[in-house]
DNA sequence: TCGTACTTGTCCACCCGCACAACAAATTCT
DNA sequence: AGAATTTGTTGTGCGGGTGGACAAGTACGA
């Protein structure tokens, strides 16, 4: 949902209005504080007419003036007062969804944690008690909140496939779910309605790299996660790359040895089979109980072993074919993924030169997350806050002041 | 291109006016004939405001006006006045650079070709003689052009793969090019200076068939283009999916068969040893010397093969890898595979059922080109029409008036 | 220490472009 | 033929970005 389609709309004056503010909320959201002078050259725009969107951001509560950046004070001239986000201003969950945990956070503007919270998730847990557990870290985590502060929606980050149109869970296969609307769950549990956007881990992961992490100003990125199931997120050319349905990035169902082992899914040979969370536990004969703890075991390695580089390679291979077909300029290791480029990164990386094609390989480089594990949740924090910066009156008009009051009682 | 990529600028007024006569421009381009009445509702802008634009796009000596389209017309009122491209409109050459053979063609707004030559390309030949080949066949097609018709630029499809940053071809492996600049060579063999655009040849026939194919109105389609290689073409949200450098589609390469034939790309079992035109060449024992011709022969067969159904299969498995990543509503199967899915669709179709995601297969539909072989020819005027849409008062400034006279001199 | 240069914020008038309303024109339906 | 309907045309109004003038605040040099 990043850039609104129009497709083909015409754009008139009012329109003008709310993509300027937007687009200016965006670059304040981006760089967490930032000068006038700065949003004037970034857009394109004349002083004054940044000056009056400032001004209107500011009587809306989302910014307020700050002092001119202490620190580095180049040339001379005037000092351009900054722009800040408001101490109060709006704010989101988000919501990780793991495979044996949840971890929820309360979510301001520029990607500040304000409060945190995690609970297990038990094994094979129905959604709705899932959906209720969330629901009291929700309360949870809400509970210092100011009372100014709107909440402007709640994201969620899931280990499955979610259906773009209406965040229904498709199949999220190790949390045993089948067509879940975890949304309504959470909200119902809640008593509220705000906007509710659920979208994949690996996708949110690319999301949050771009916006906030190794991937800043690098318009075509992948992510790919480990995470017992292996998927990932794309962005290209600046757009997460979503799919008809919303499913785009399933690379752990690509064909990888058509006489390998079965797959989960029907077929033989998946990359997963090689390459996911019980492939590599069997590999280093790890308990299968403890699958979803996996990257903790993986750290205690201080040596790969002949069995993780021979994973290392098939890692590489795979993402060559992914290489291939998406020429990105960066590919993001998450999930378990992390640990094992620590390892064995000299293997997924000969991998994946042995087999690419020259051209797109000769521009792409590997790398860690630049969020370490917290990739997913800021990523479900970005989804909820998109609104904001396509029309942020409209995405105030709807927000819920005074959170704290309402889940009260 | 589509819609070019504001990263962050903000709008000014004069960006408006741009964007509205271009999106008018498009959607005239688009229905070739399109009233008043429509375009009001579809851009939803005033219609004072759209006559003010069709105004200017008529001053420009773009469109004209029209009867009110004589046939289907509903309700009462006033009928709506047409808006239609001009006879001496802009204009684009195309060309479409074949292993065998190149086509030239001089295509106006609406994607009318105007006039059209081709010649046969000699196997093994040096890019400065394909160049001059291509160039003959300019003079030839702009022979007859209006001298008020202006040329716009040129667009070049091309069966390999090419740096978007530059249109240098890095590799077209049928031609045996690298590295080649083809677009200043033809240039230079016409002795003129108008805007060139490059593409790879599967890119544009997405293109082509989104614009004005079977894609219309899907945003989320993949053409599948088999021409001695495989490659694809990737539109996503609406937008071309081009990579970091412009490379993105390379399906051809994708790990099929970690056991298979070597690869001329010196791995083992790519997809296109097994569906490849040679490969297939081979299959049904055709001469290696007529594998560009290769959708003929298949034309000739009546009833499919086992080696052909066997070829389907492994096409539809190859497909559940893209459609699996990429989540696309249409896949439109180009070059041979038009024949091939006409001889053995059951087998691609079947293939593809097995081996693909249920969440993904669902919304996705096979198709054959609307276009039929000329897909990637007119995604290369698209290419070349594409400035106009940004901007068409620009556009037009750079447009070359009186080619005919210019190419004689 | 003071003056100059430079950059930025603020205020103003201005212009551009879209929206809106009123009227005229053209066609269908009754 | 007249009513209803839809669209083209025209003039006015308004929103919003632009640009200039001036003030404010900082760095640099004498």
């Amino acid at each position: 949902m990043t850039a609104q389609r129009r497709s083909g709309l015409g754009t008139n004056q009012e329109a003008v209005r709310r993509h300027n503010l937007g687009t200016l909320l965006r670059h304040v959201h981006g760089a967490g504080q930032i000068s006038r002078a700065e949003l004037t050259s970034l857009m394109g725009l004349n002083r004054s007419t940044i000056a009056g969107l400032v001004g209107e951001l500011e009587s809306l509560g989302i910014s307020e003036r700050a002092t001119p950046a202490g620190g580095a004070r180049q040339g001379a001239g005037r000092p351009s007062a900054g722009v800040a986000i408001a101490g109060d201003g709006p704010c989101v969950i988000a919501v990780d969804l793991g495979v044996d945990r949840a971890v929820v956070a309360r979510v301001g503007l520029g990607g500040r944690v304000l409060q945190q919270a995690q609970a297990p998730v038990p094994a094979e847990g129905e959604a709705w008690q899932v959906g209720a557990s969330v629901a009291a870290l929700i309360r949870e985590v809400v509970e210092d909140a100011p009372a100014a502060s709107p909440l402007v929606g709640i994201g969620i980050s899931v280990p499955g496939m979610v259906r773009r149109s209406d965040g229904l869970i498709r199949l999220a296969p190790n949390l045993e779910w089948h067509d879940v609307s975890f949304g309504g769950i959470v909200l119902a549990a809640l008593g509220l309605d705000v906007p509710v956007s659920l979208a994949n881990d690996a996708d949110l992961g690319a999301l949050a790299e771009h916006t906030r992490g190794v991937g800043v100003g690098i318009d075509d990125l992948i992510y790919v996660s480990g995470n017992v199931g292996v998927g990932a997120g794309v962005i290209m050319g600046g757009h997460r790359l979503e799919g008809a349905g919303g499913y785009a990035g399933e690379v752990g169902h690509l064909r990888f040895d058509p006489g390998g082992r079965p797959c989960h899914c029907g077929n033989r040979g998946c990359w997963e089979t090689e390459v996911g969370g019980h492939a590599i536990a069997e590999a280093i004969h790890c308990p299968p109980d403890k699958v979803a703890q996996l990257d903790e075991v993986l750290d205690g390695f201080d040596s790969p072993s002949p069995e993780l580089r021979r994973t290392g390679t098939a890692i590489g291979h795979g993402l060559a074919s992914i290489v291939n077909m998406f020429n990105p300029r960066l590919v993001v290791l998450g999930g378990y993924f992390r640990s094992l480029y620590q390892l064995v990164g000299t293997d997924i990386e000969a991998g994946l030169a042995d087999r690419a094609l020259p051209a797109p390989l000769e521009s792409v480089r590997l790398t860690l997350p630049g969020l370490g594990s917290d990739s997913a949740l800021l990523g479900a924090a970005e989804i909820a806050l998109e609104p904001l910066f396509v029309d942020p009156v409209a995405a105030l008009g709807t927000a819920l002041v005074d959170v704290r009051a309402r889940l009260a009682g």
